[in-house]
DNA sequence: ACCTGAACACCGTTCAAGT
DNA sequence: ACCTGAACACCGTTCAAGT
């Protein structure tokens, strides 16, 4: 019985089975991947167990239905994003400046990996309440947002107010344009670097309307 | 051949065949039903057949695919929002009245029919080009925004530039505001009355972002 | 021209069974 | 505890056939 300690499994296919945790962790990364490359239509149940190489069924031992797959992929794509807009939030600016690059870092990693924007919109996932792991890192993200902009108040260049009401504001702006550049809907010549300064300008407006100047 | 003239079929089961159209137009509303009833995420091409009382191919006849349904039931949806748009744009206000009174019914009619805004961001519309006609239905609904702009900007209460540009930035916001509140990404206390509070006050910044006085 | 029947590969999900 | 086999109802889509 000292025979067969546990050993580290190849990626693929393995001889045995997993432990626990590592299906479920396998499974989050098919899908991922699966979303990244073929989009989110393409995303399935059966497709991430085939790419992992295991049953169908045997998903059902780490989620208990697709639309929990789809909430934990989510939640690690706005995790993702979250730490997008914490990078680019470079503390020896000012915090009118450190505010623009958040805004525009929301974008432009939206635009880096539209497919996982698009995996947020599901409708699976249309019921929040059912999944409050999601539901906490959309806070997290918005977190960064509502700091931000009290940091303007605090140095008198957003009008004292609701800090939390602002950001809904701020966070609809870099939501809205990068689902615009993202699904198409408005025509702007595709070049990225036409699109990150559409994203600009539409934070750097909305930040004159958060202005404490008048 | 005199005999049996065009009749009105019944609604539900016509006993013998469709005229031209009619079936489109019959598995249309169905599909609209269906997402307002049951979700896009119910939304089938079977399904929508079956309510007409229809085998599933014959479809076929009206769509090339799955996603020219959606792409037509989108299409309807836009044509909504904008319509919903140019009514709330009374002329006897001023233009920067109308330009809020446009940003807050667009959001009011995605509350309204929050389904259908959901509907607008299936995986399958990823791609637009394949489907024109909705592309020109956003183009419309756009234009609402373009112009109540440029009003603003003869009246000098918005600064000149690119109106479109402008324009893009308030589309953004709207459709931002939107889609959180209607996905509940950001807690807002659900009374309706707070949501379109909500939506007023962040078109009200953007507005004054946009606005032509420093 | 427009609809149905039959058929295909594919899904999500459940249940019983294996180790 | 974790995985597989077998099975169910359901899809999107195609083809051949009917009128």
């Amino acid at each position: 019985m000292l025979g067969s300690p546990p050993r580290r499994r190849p990626r693929k296919k393995p001889a045995g089975q997993y432990h626990h945790g590592e299906l479920r962790r396998a499974l989050l990364d098919a899908a991922l991947g699966i979303v990244e490359r073929e989009g989110t239509g393409a995303l399935s149940l059966s497709a991430a167990a085939r790419r992992v190489g295991v049953s169908p069924q045997a998903s059902y031992n780490h989620f208990r239905d697709k639309s929990e797959l789809l909430a934990a992929a989510a939640e690690e794509a706005v995790r993702g994003i979250a730490a997008s807009m914490r990078e680019a939030a470079n503390p020896a600016e000012s915090p009118g400046e450190r505010f623009e690059a958040i805004g525009v870092a929301y974008v432009a990693h939206a635009l880096a990996h539209p497919a996982k924007l698009r995996l947020l919109s599901a409708p699976e996932l249309a019921d929040k309440q059912r999944h409050p792991a999601l539901l906490a890192a959309y806070e997290d993200a918005f977190g960064v947002l509502v700091a931000a902009i009290e940091a303007c108040q605090r140095e008198n260049v957003v009008r004292e107010g609701d800090a939390r009401k602002q950001a809904i504001a701020a966070w609809a702006t870099v939501h809205g344009i990068a689902w615009l550049l993202v699904d198409g809907q408005i025509a702007v010549s595709g070049a990225r670097s036409d699109e990150t300064e559409v994203a600009r300008e539409a934070v750097r407006t909305l930040f004159k309307g958060l202005s404490a100047r008048r």
